[in-house]
DNA sequence: TTCTGACAACTAACCGGTTGGTTGACAAGG
DNA sequence: CCTTGTCAACCAACCGGTTAGTTGTCAGAA
């Protein structure tokens, strides 16, 4: 075929893109949806056409990022260290990722936890369970504390911009020692 | 007219007291000076002319926010879990700042922080630079490092809804431990 | 192969309401 | 009277969302 011109995943695809940038600088309130066709080179009217409002474009490109994150850094329960430098890493390397969720929590409220990632995060609660059964981790806190506080331990690439993996990693060693 | 008493002190500490629910809930894009000074009592234009912009009003209140936190929770070198679980609890009680904080760096960029709060930050290092000197605790970590994290330990009350003080001061035992 | 009509993709212009910010008048206190 | 804190009214720019109309694409009739 030609150079297809009138494409609606395309379109679909350039104004997610767009809207990435556009919301992790600027958060929900503070993004212009002109600013976001524009950049993304269509009409404001295709983002109501294909996502019904500035929100509901928001909302679809959290899931879309998050399902993204989830995949591409599964959980390791009996190395924990290894899984938090992981998170650590896909974090620094995506910093637009978590300031859109950082948005996400401070507008929507914490309760507001997207579905995917909620059941994400019981599965990786049940593993690091049967982990600590199996006597390879520490049973010194609980399996959602500990997830709590590795996940928390990867987002110092968000907090501390100097921090570095191999920080992160000795300190969760240090969280789950026997 | 009416038994207005004219005082401007009092006016600021009005708009500044309305602004802290305002710009806490809503984040500086998202917050309305109407609502400030509809919830203040006071017109509108006041705030012009006391602060500036909505802008200066948001910076004068964080400013004032951080300094009395600063003073309110004073670091404890050689008891370091006690500080992060007291930073946690003052976080949890006043769950206002920290959102404030958290909206001021996402705004802003991560380089924009308040001056007395880097300093303040500076001395805090330093002192556990001497802790550790004399043996109180551990080296593992160097003094920057370590007060990042502690810091960053406390901040659980901002992340994780559930956790709890006495999570948080079992964290930093670990992690300073010998 | 060419034409065509129906539909989906797209656009420019527009709309009502809102927003941050201003101003001129006025009243309280000295 | 003069200074100053206060306020209602106002403004221009902006913003999210809508709509009437245009254009590209392609199945299928000729």
């Amino acid at each position: 075929m030609r150079g297809v011109v009138r494409d609606k995943e395309a379109t679909k695809a350039k104004l997610l893109d767009a809207a990435m940038d556009e919301f992790a600088q600027y958060g929900i309130a503070g993004a212009r949806v002109d600013r976001i066709a524009a950049k993304a080179g269509c009409n404001k009217a295709m983002i109501y056409a294909y996502f019904g409002s500035k929100e509901g474009l928001f909302d679809e490109l959290l899931k879309i990022q998050i399902d993204r994150m989830i995949q591409q850094v599964p959980i390791t329960p009996d190395d924990l260290p290894g899984y938090a430098g992981r998170l650590f890493d896909s974090y620094r390397d995506q910093p637009q990722l978590l300031r859109l969720a950082a948005y996400h929590r401070l507008e929507n409220g914490f309760e507001a936890v997207p579905a995917a990632e909620a059941e994400a995060y019981r599965h990786k609660v049940e593993a690091i369970g049967r982990a600590q059964m199996e006597g390879k981790i520490s049973a010194e806190f609980n399996a959602n504390d500990l997830l709590d506080m590795v996940v928390h331990m990867s987002i110092l690439a968000f907090t501390t911009p100097n921090a570095t993996r191999a920080l992160v990693e000795r300190s969760v060693s240090r969280l789950i020692a026997e």
